[in-house]
Parts: structure tokens; sequence; C-alpha cells
DNA sequence: TCATGTGAACTTATTCACAGCA
DNA sequence: TGCTGTGAATAAGTTCACATGA
């Protein structure tokens, strides 16, 4: 569909996919493995195996970035790491801020993969006036009073919240206010925002549960699954109680996996 | 997306879109908060707003569980509380390492949200001897060199590798070798592991990047934005002339944002 | 000859819109 | 009456497969 690029000069791309761009950090980041090495030229199959996507899947998402690549050859590296960097918004400084420097947000602000590729830790933000003035990963902790200020004076437009998720909205408003347009979020809530600003989350929680709905799946297929694996059965924390909502008894539409009986059912 | 090979048809029914997954945990979270609050029944259109979805998708996710609502009054919160934590398999226990404990690994030991909801932390692992017997939120570290007994003994069969990216696969490696089939990667590598094992991944600086792709859009179309602390700011996207990729000696002419200059990357 | 670039086919996900039931 | 549950319509994303050009 990409049509219309034929030989169109300016104006480019005008909407990369968003799937394609989720995968560009990663190409991103094979390509510059690749740079160190000196490697001078790249197939989208090697490519694709190093960032872990299949080929076709890498050609297209470079299709969408332009024509970067010579037929027969491949991709010269140096030069798709700079398109890409340049796609990405990674030629240019990016000042960052963390509001709430608990264990994750110390983590985060002595990661190191922040300070690289355009991110740059402007500051460090808590609500704990213990915490005022102490230095995390060099950096010294200002208090929540100082947020605006500080997002104003530095020009950051781009936060990171790792507070409690009781303070993640009202942190975040007070960020949306001060002219924070994208959120990078690690607390456990759903944030709202205004129209503009960008919100990704990251939560541990999520993952491993998804993680789980996998695993009893993958019990459940095991035709007699003598695997001590996945330990005992332990009907925990949900209360097993009423059967159908509504109507007691006589139930139509479908069930659930196994028929109904809210009883502790494990795989 | 899970690393990994794609899924297979399965055996029959039982198919919930990877999607509608994802949001489980999202629509449970949203449920409890509803529970704590004695809640009795909640509508499609107040539980989507919770969850931050649109009602159509709710309605859609919570039909391929089957039909738990009661048309004409909205769904029962406890009943879905427990119908969903069965879905997700959170109705079992799931010990888990981490391995990796660093800033990051500890943050993560010391993460509540981690013990609640059926995962418990069964062991903290780490290659460095110093490590060894100190306590991380409680739990003793125990040396690399356990690993597969720790795993063995515990039937674990969820680990969550949190070391620097260069030991990532190795230890990725030897937890498959040792049983776990379902693994939370923070290392910023790709994994690669044999059919059978899933993997999730968090990437930091994966998720910065996807929000200044859109940052930096986002100011190319304000039409003379002022921008101050950004530094120089490139007008958006340009030129996609194809520039010679291969084009051998001096880097004849690709362009740039401002037409130029393909130097190194930041790095 | 060989690997890119891309229409077309296919798969998955989202949204619409309304029938149907409490 | 009001809200769920769901086919049908759309949209988004992936894979195929091959013409194209170096």
């Amino acid at each position: 569909m990409a049509t219309g690029r034929t030989h169109r000069p300016a104006t480019r791309s005008r909407g990369i996919p968003e799937a394609t761009v989720a995968r560009l950090p990663l190409y991103l980041r094979a390509l510059t493995a690749l740079s160190e090495r000196s490697v001078p030229t790249v197939s989208s199959e090697e490519l694709a195996t190093a960032a872990g996507v299949n080929s076709a899947k890498l050609r297209k998402d470079f299709s969408y970035l332009g024509s970067y690549g010579t037929r027969g050859v491949g991709y010269d590296v140096e030069y798709l790491v700079y398109q890409i960097s340049r796609e990405l918004g990674l030629t240019q400084d990016w000042p960052v801020v963390i509001v709430g420097i608990g264990n994750l947000g110390a983590a985060l602000a002595n990661y190191g993969g922040f300070a690289s590729r355009g991110f740059r830790v402007a500051a460090l933000i808590d609500a704990d006036p213990a915490m005022a003035g102490k230095p995390v990963a060099g950096i010294p902790v200002q208090h929540t009073d100082e947020l605006e200020k500080i997002i104003t004076d530095n020009g950051v437009s781009i936060g990171v919240i790792a507070t409690p998720a009781g303070a993640a909205q009202q942190v975040c408003d007070r960020l949306v206010a001060a002219g924070i347009t994208s959120i990078l979020n690690f607390a456990p809530t759903v944030l709202s925002v205004p129209d503009g600003v960008d919100v990704r989350k990251v939560d541990l929680s999520i993952e491993l549960q998804i993680l789980a709905f996998h695993e009893q799946r993958k019990a459940g297929e095991e035709v007699a699954a003598p695997e001590e694996g996945a330990g005992a059965v332990s009907p925990p924390p949900v209360s097993p109680h009423r059967a159908p909502p509504g109507a007691p008894g006589a139930d139509s539409g479908r069930q659930g996996p196994d028929g109904d009986v809210p009883a502790v059912m494990p795989a």
C-alpha cells in the first residue's frame, strides 16, 4: 500500500505504522552492534535474525522509511543507523525527568541505556523532603515542589513516572500541566491524559500475568504432566462463590473452559 | 509481543486472542479496585473507562471468556474477578526466580505487585560471590552456581532476567535447560530460545525511543514551535530521494533533516 | 545472479451497530 | 428500558511471492 512514493521527493512517509515504529529501536540496536564490529553491510535476512523478526517483516518495515538498501547486496550499516536514528528523533537531545526515586526510580536513573541514544536525565524528582539533595546516579534529587520549574527551565518534554500507584495520576497531571507531552509510566495505574499527550506503560505485573496465562496453557497441554514443575495447585485468594451472575440454575450461552462452577481450578 | 514462534491453532476451541490476553490483567486490576470498594456490579462502560479501553473492545474481550454478564445490568465484580483470575492462571501459585540482583533486580525484588496475585519470589540469583547470602527484600541472594538446583527444587517455571545484556543469553540458556519455560527479560538483548519457551521483554530504552518518535513528530507539526531546551530541533521528516547507500568513497549525498551529515550516532 | 522492494493475499484486531434478553 | 453479546464491516499488521534493478 505504501504507494505514492515512487518518486516523491519531499514530504515522505506520512504515517509509519505503529507496529513498525515499535520495531525500529530493535533494528537500531542490532545495527549499532554491527556497526561496532565494523560490519559494512547486512542483508535483510541477517539483520532480521539479529533483531529477532523475520526478513519479510523487516523489509516491509524499511520500505516505509524509504529505499535505503541495494538490491543484490543489502543495507549499508552506517547509513541505516543514521536513517533510523533520525526517523526516531534520536539525532537530537531529549532531556528526561524521572519522578519517584524509590528502588525503581533509582534503578532507572542508574540505567546506562538511558544516557545513550540521545536521552539525558535532566533531573530526578521525589516527594520525600529527606531525599532532596541526595545524589542518585550522580544527580541530586530535587523536591516535587520544583517540578514545574525544572521542566520549564530544562525544556523537558518526556517524563518518567516511577512513583507509587497512588501518586501517579497527580504527578501525571502536574507534568502535563507543566508542558510534558510524553510519559513513560511504571506505576501500575491507568493514567488519563488530554489529547496530544502520549503515555506508554511498563508493567511488571501485567507481563507476568500474560506469561502465567501461557504457562498455564502449556501445563494443560501436556498429556500427563508428571512435572512437579509448576508446583502444587494451591487455591489462592480468589473467592469461589456463586454461580453465574443473574440466573441461577439454567444458563444458556457458552460457559467457561470447564463448564461453570466457580470452584477453584487450576489446569 | 513475546519473542518466539507463532502460536499454533492449538487444540481446538480455547482460542483467546493474544491482544485480549494482554488486556485481561488490566481488567483484573480495575475489577480488584472495585471489589475493594465493595462495588457489586459494573457496566462495560464503567469498567472500560477504568481500564482505559473502550466498551466495545471490553465486551468483545469478555465474549471470548464466556457470557459472564447480565444484560441490562452489567457484570458481577466478584464473579468476574474470579473468572479472569482463573483464566490467567492466577488461582495457582507461581514461584519466580530473579537473576541479576543489581539496581533493577533489587527493585523488582522489592516490588510489591510481585508478591500479590499468585506470584512469589522463590529466589534471587546473582553471579557476584560477594552478593551471596546478602538479603535483598528479605530474601538471601544465592550464587549462580545454584541456579539449576534452585529451579528444580522449587519447581520454578517463570524466570526474570535482570542481568547486564552481555550475560542475558547465557543465563537464559541455563534457565531453559533447567526447565524454565517463561522468561521476562529486562536485559536489552534479543534472547533466542527453543520452541515452547515464551519470552516477553521489558525495555526502557525502546519505550523511550518510541516516545521520542512521536514527540519529534508533534514538534514538527507545530507550525512554529519555540522549542527552547530541546536544542536544535530539526524540521520534520524530509527527503526521501534515495541517497546512494552503497556509494563508495565519500558520503555522496545523503540527506538528513537538514540535508546531511550521517556522522556516526549519538551512541 | 541475488536480495531488495512491494503489490496482493491472508491473518489478527478493532469498531460498528443492533438483536436479544433480564 | 438498558446493557450485554456478537455477527458484520473496517482497519491494522503479517506473510507470500516475485518483478526489479544493481
